[in-house]
DNA sequence: TTAAGTGTTGCTCT
DNA sequence: AAGAGCAACACTTA
């Protein structure tokens, strides 16, 4: 679920955890930890605050007062949650940071395939992580889009979803922006030149920007996209939204695509 | 009961 | 050098 949509939402609420100062962090599983101890992650955040918040396609960073940015990513699933005092933590609560005021930040992670690591800074991480701009980023516009598109040979699918060229989107967003577009997933890349890579671009921005004002990542967010979206539909046996066909299937790396054979013609 | 499937990423092998 | 296969993991579905 976490792709940038979903990522875009629990920035906010981290956004909302902004200025309170840390008072000890609770670290229930350190096998999500990356590069770094329990311990010296709990001496690292103690007393500090949560100045500012960024993302980077499925990435999420608190940069501390103090220095140093906690960079979190959610694996296949997972969740970013405020939890008040009193409440129970939440299934899967891997890592929590508590608060002064008694509030606290939880970082659910079922699958143990999400991880958190604490860099210098955000850039610092991603020049490491080789990530790509952020696809919602005012920077990449349709020209740098156009121009990823134009420099490879592989289907536009895996282009989209390849974080080192473009960050956020990822198998799920994937279908529904080819779909938007009406373009099969097996598409090369590089024959989307012009008006074509124009009109994917907008599709992406598009579909983004809905789903992030839809609510992705709240509980039953997928319901709550329009009902024009593949994803509502997005299931064995699912019809299409705009012309009613079954929808079908590919598998490209392992990954399942699915499509409408009508609206998306090969 | 067991096996296969799943929203991600990164490694290995070709 | 790009792309396939698989492993990491926990849970759901067939």
């Amino acid at each position: 679920m976490p792709e940038l949509p979903e990522v875009e939402i629990f920035k906010q609420v981290a956004d909302s955890c902004r200025g309170g100062i840390i008072n000890h962090v609770s670290i229930a599983d350190p096998a999500i930890l990356d590069g770094i101890s329990a311990k010296d992650l709990e001496q690292r955040l103690k007393g500090q605050r949560v100045r500012s918040t960024r993302r980077r396609g499925k990435h999420l960073f608190l940069e501390l007062s103090g220095g140093g940015t906690l960079a979190m990513h959610f694996g296949m699933n997972g969740s970013l949650k405020r939890v008040s005092e009193g409440e129970p933590d939440p299934s899967y609560a891997r890592l929590q940071i508590y608060f002064e005021k008694g509030d606290r930040l939880a970082y659910i992670n079922p699958r143990r395939l999400g991880r958190v690591g604490l860099a210098e800074n955000a850039e610092a991480f991603i020049a490491k992580t080789e990530l790509g701009p952020d696809v919602l980023d005012a920077t990449f516009d349709s020209h740098s889009f156009a121009a990823i598109l134009a420099g490879s040979k592989r289907d536009i699918k895996s282009v989209l979803m390849d974080q080192a060229l473009m960050a956020g989107i990822g198998n799920i967003y994937s279908d529904e922006i080819l779909f938007q577009a009406r373009l099969f997933p097996g598409t090369v890349a590089n024959q989307l030149k012009g008006k074509k890579a124009t009109c994917l671009y907008r599709a992406m921005r598009k579909t983004l920007e809905t789903a992030i004002n839809s609510g992705a990542g709240s509980e039953r967010g997928v319901e709550r996209l329009p009902k024009e979206f593949l994803l509502t539909q997005r299931r064995p046996g699912g019809r299409c939204p705009h012309c009613g066909a079954p929808l079908e299937t590919v598998k490209h790396a392992g990954r399942t695509s699915y499509y409408c054979p009508r609206c998306q013609a090969n």
